[in-house]
DNA sequence: ATTTACGTTTACGTAAACGTCAATTACTAT
DNA sequence: ATAGTAATTGACGTTTACGTAAACGTAAAT
C-alpha cells in the first residue's frame, strides 16, 4: 500500500495518528465514495500526501458526528451548520447570543423528536405484545 | 368552495366527518401537493367525491402518522413498511414471527436514535453552557 | 515486468421528495 | 354573466446524497 508506515513514527511524538479514506470507509461502514462527498460539502478538510487524503483524529471525529446527524435525519447542510457554531469564533456579544439562540433552536428539535420517538416506540411496543398474545393462542390450540 | 356542507350529516350519523386537502393542508403545515404525493406513493388512499378527494379520520391519522415519521428522518418507503405492518393479517405463525422481527428491528432502530439524541443534545447543552459564561465574562467586563 | 491493491479526478446517472407551472373543471358569490 | 376560489391532472424542474463507471497514478508483491 502506498502509505503503508506513515503511522509508525514521527519527530513530535504527538498526535501522529493520521487514517487512510478505506480506514475510515471500513471502521465507520461508510463507501469512500460519501467520505469525498462529505469533503466536497466542505464538512471534512483531511491533509494531502500529494494526492491522497490524510484523515486526521478531528477529521475522524467529525465523520462521527456526520454519521450521527444523518442518524438523525439531518441534512449535511445542516450537519455543516452545526460544525459552524462549534468552529466559530464567538467575538462579540451579539454573535454570541446568535449562536446561542441556534443552539436552543437546535435543542427544541431534538426535544421533538425525542417526544415523537417516544410515541412511535410505545405504539410499536403495544403492537408487539398484542402480536405476541395472539401468537400464544396460536400455539396454545 | 365545492365542498361546503359535506360534514353538515349524513343518514348514518357514525364518524361522518371528513376532510378536503385544503384542510389537512392548513392544519399540518404541508403542501396540497405533498399530500397527492403521499398518495402516489401509496400512504393514503382517500375516497372520491367526483374527482374531488374526501379524507376520513383515518386519513387523517395516517396522514399524522406520516408527517412523524419523517421528523424521525424515516424515508416514505419505511413509512409504507409500517403501516403494511399494521395493516397484515397475521394469518399464520410464520407471518407473526415475520411481523414480530420486523417490529423489533424498527424498536432497535428508534432505540440507536434515543441513544444518539442523548449525545447530541448533551454536547449541544454543554456547549450552551460555556457559550454563557463567556457571555457573562464579556458582559462583566 | 506485470499483476494487485489502493488511491485519485471527472463526469454522468439516479432515487427520493417534492416544487412549480399550465390547462382545465366546478361551484359560489356578485 | 362573470369573476373568484378550490380542486383536478399532467408534466417538467430541482435539490440532496450519493452510485457507478472510466481513465489514470503509485507502490508493493509475485
Amino acid at each position: 500500500m502506498a502509505l503503508q508506515g506513515i503511522n509508525k513514527d514521527n519527530s513530535t511524538g504527538y498526535k501522529r495518528k493520521l487514517y487512510t479514506i478505506s480506514e475510515l470507509s471500513k471502521e465507520f461502514d461508510v463507501t469512500t465514495r460519501a467520505i469525498r462527498f462529505y469533503e466536497d460539502a466542505g464538512l471534512l478538510s483531511p491533509l494531502r500526501e500529494g494526492r491522497n487524503r490524510l484523515y486526521s483524529v478531528r477529521d475522524r471525529t467529525r465523520l462521527k458526528l456526520i454519521l450521527r446527524g444523518k442518524r438523525l435525519g439531518f441534512s449535511l447542510n445542516e450537519i455543516g451548520e452545526m460544525f459552524l457554531l462549534y468552529d466559530s469564533e464567538p467575538g462579540e456579544e451579539a454573535q454570541l447570543n446568535h449562536i446561542l439562540e441556534k443552539i436552543s433552536e437546535k435543542i427544541g428539535l431534538l426535544e421533538r423528536q425525542l417526544e415523537d420517538i417516544q410515541i412511535v416506540m410505545q405504539e410499536l411496543q403495544e403492537f408487539r405484545s398484542q402480536c405476541r398474545e395472539r401468537l400464544v393462542q396460536m400455539i396454545g390450540k
